[in-house]
DNA sequence: CGGCTCCATGTGATTTTATAACATTACAAA
DNA sequence: TTTGTAATGTTATAAAATCACATGGAGCCG
């Protein structure tokens, strides 16, 4: 657990929700969540890989490449875009982070440890995004491909729009 | 209407599954319901768009902006990136063609005229596509952005998986 | 310990995808 | 015909991603 300071907390959202939430806690609970997952399927959780979770859990927006490379940089790793795509990729594909392909961007995943398909739901006035959970072999997709005789192995679902509170800015 | 050559017919597939159909029937009704569509709505369907159209009803799948750039070049046109982007984003704007953001890549609409949000079976092992269509708004991801308070404008689904032609080829 | 192997990291160069900026041309309305 | 607007063309550059190859470090085997 961590001691909430009310002082610090900032107006990113969440998915559970797009609510104002203790930020360094869920920075914390994220990289535990992560560790564990790690040594329970025997990864190497590098340095390099650890902090670009880090700065992935930072916000909850989601950063370029470049935009991680950058930040890697400036902590001492090394600075040609590979660095970043690699931990990134690993990231990716051990569930600790998903890509969101609408915006060539990267986020940490909210949820690790369970497999799903994540749903993104992404501002386009304050790029804040929020991940949700959809199931894609239901609902009228699932449909169509089951009538298609499609396999469904991995999906990309992502809703661009307006967040709460910038709804709540443009309607006033 | 076309006249229909049995002998023309291609491996392609499409949305109404992905299966064998009369594929020269298939652009031309493409190209025909798109300069109906211009008509109605006073776009101009000038020379590179119709041929860009024309380029992306060759095939159920998606095609990069580069290979529709070298395409266009061959016929005749620019020989420079934004002549197809230019192309391709007037087709995009107007429901004509849709990007699929999983391959950065594009592909004609299928069903141009209907407002719809357009869901994706990407085929990993053929790289075809077909479209068939979502609502987002509804189902587990409509109640989570109903629950967040978060209002959907756009959508992007894609599933990648395997087309029924190579679900056989694999199973076999 | 020494050596081996495997994977991770670092770096330079390159490829692929996309846009900026600006000149020129075609079109349509006044 | 003039005039404004939209479309096209070209050069240049930015942004995103990968390739190829050298180096380094952790774990294992003997």
């Amino acid at each position: 657990m961590t001691s909430r300071d009310p002082g610090a907390e900032r107006e990113h959202t969440d998915t559970v929700g797009f609510k104002r939430h203790d930020h360094a806690a869920c920075v914390q609970d994220g990289m535990a969540a992560a560790e564990e997952r790690c040594t329970k399927l025997g990864l190497r959780f590098t340095s390099v890989r650890r902090k670009t979770l880090e700065i992935l859990l930072q916000e909850h927006r989601a950063l370029g490449a470049y935009e991680v490379l950058d930040k890697l940089r400036d902590a001492g790793f090394g600075s040609q875009p590979p660095v970043a795509y690699r931990a990134l990729d690993f990231l990716v594909s051990n569930g600790l982070a998903h890509k969101v392909e609408k915006l060539n961007a990267f986020i940490a995943c909210t949820t690790p440890g369970k497999a799903h398909v994540p749903a993104f739901m992404i501002c386009r006035s304050c790029d804040a995004v929020a991940e949700a959970h959809s199931a894609p072999t239901r609902g009228v997709l699932g449909d169509a491909a089951k009538a298609a005789g499609f396999v469904i192995e991995r999906a990309v679902v992502e809703a661009e729009g307006l967040c709460p509170t910038c709804v709540d800015k443009t309607d006033t």
